[in-house]
DNA sequence: CAACAATACATGTACGTACACACATAATTC
DNA sequence: GAATTATGTGTGTACGTACATGTATTGTTG
């Protein structure tokens, strides 16, 4: 299946284009995956990458801005995030000792419960999303760390 | 630059979890850098392409499910992207007469002509955006045709 | 140390996505 | 041909993004 085929198009100007045009197709689809075995769970992908941040701090508590910093979308609206975790008991949101303008965040017990409940099914999503040869993986990655500027 | 740099982690369990990540990451790069250039055209990546869906017909107009097979992210609200872009005066919207139900869309002579004067730009980014070799572009084309099951 | 600038977070708004549902119209079935 | 089903579009809501702005606190500078 190429993206020609999945947005109707007969052809690209170039391959900068088609590139382009490719990775967001690809990402679109990959999210949209991820996002429907997160559901279950009563987690969008934004909310599951927040928890898998402060689990490789945990249990060290983190500050917003450091938060938002390691998210995949950069410009996330990380507060915002935090208060869906918080009204499900996934988060414990306090003001810092240190420097009283941070509002730190750390897991509960039951979000990491809950991300181990998870780990199998994220696992088996990563293993059948693509059937690509772990060699053109590798190849893809490399790829795409050296696509931008 | 790497993945793990920008997102500041230390490593992906597996070559399979790093390219899911990686693609959402540089596709997320990707939109933040077309949107930055659309910007001053008052447009958004979503309603460009909208835009560049109808160009592909025109003076053929469509119907709202037809855009929306085409579109990047399928599942866009194509009517409430045409709203704007009416209210904008880029597209008119019409009911159709051989089916009713269908709301048929049509470019404006003000949007051809606006996307006359964005397309250097758009050329541009795209050239701009990668600094990689026209054999890599190919290559990384392929691979991501071949990404998903 | 007082005034100013910078930082961290929160919040308002416009836009977009995902999903459910409503409505009109067309297609199908009996 | 009437009843039922399917289709095309629109709209409401929860969530997220991008950006501007507000507020509290810290840092800096004269």
């Amino acid at each position: 299946m190429t993206v020609e085929e999945a947005i109707q198009t007969t052809s690209f100007e170039s391959p900068a284009h088609k590139a382009a045009i490719n990775i967001m197709y690809v990402a679109y689809r990959v999210k949209t995956f991820v996002s429907a075995q997160l559901k279950g769970f009563g987690l969008t992908p934004e909310q599951y990458n927040v928890l898998r941040i402060l689990k490789g701090k945990h249990p060290v508590a983190m500050c917003v801005r450091d938060i938002g910093s390691r998210m995949i979308e950069r410009s996330s609206n990380v507060p915002r995030i935090i208060d869906r975790l918080e009204q499900k008991q996934w988060v414990v949101r306090q003001q810092s000792g240190a420097d009283r303008r941070e509002t730190i965040v750390q897991l509960t017990p039951a979000a990491l419960q809950l991300l181990q409940t998870i780990k199998p099914t994220m696992d088996d999503a990563h293993r059948h999303m693509s059937q690509m040869s772990p060699q053109d993986l590798v190849l893809l990655n490399s790829l795409l760390d050296n696509y931008l500027k």
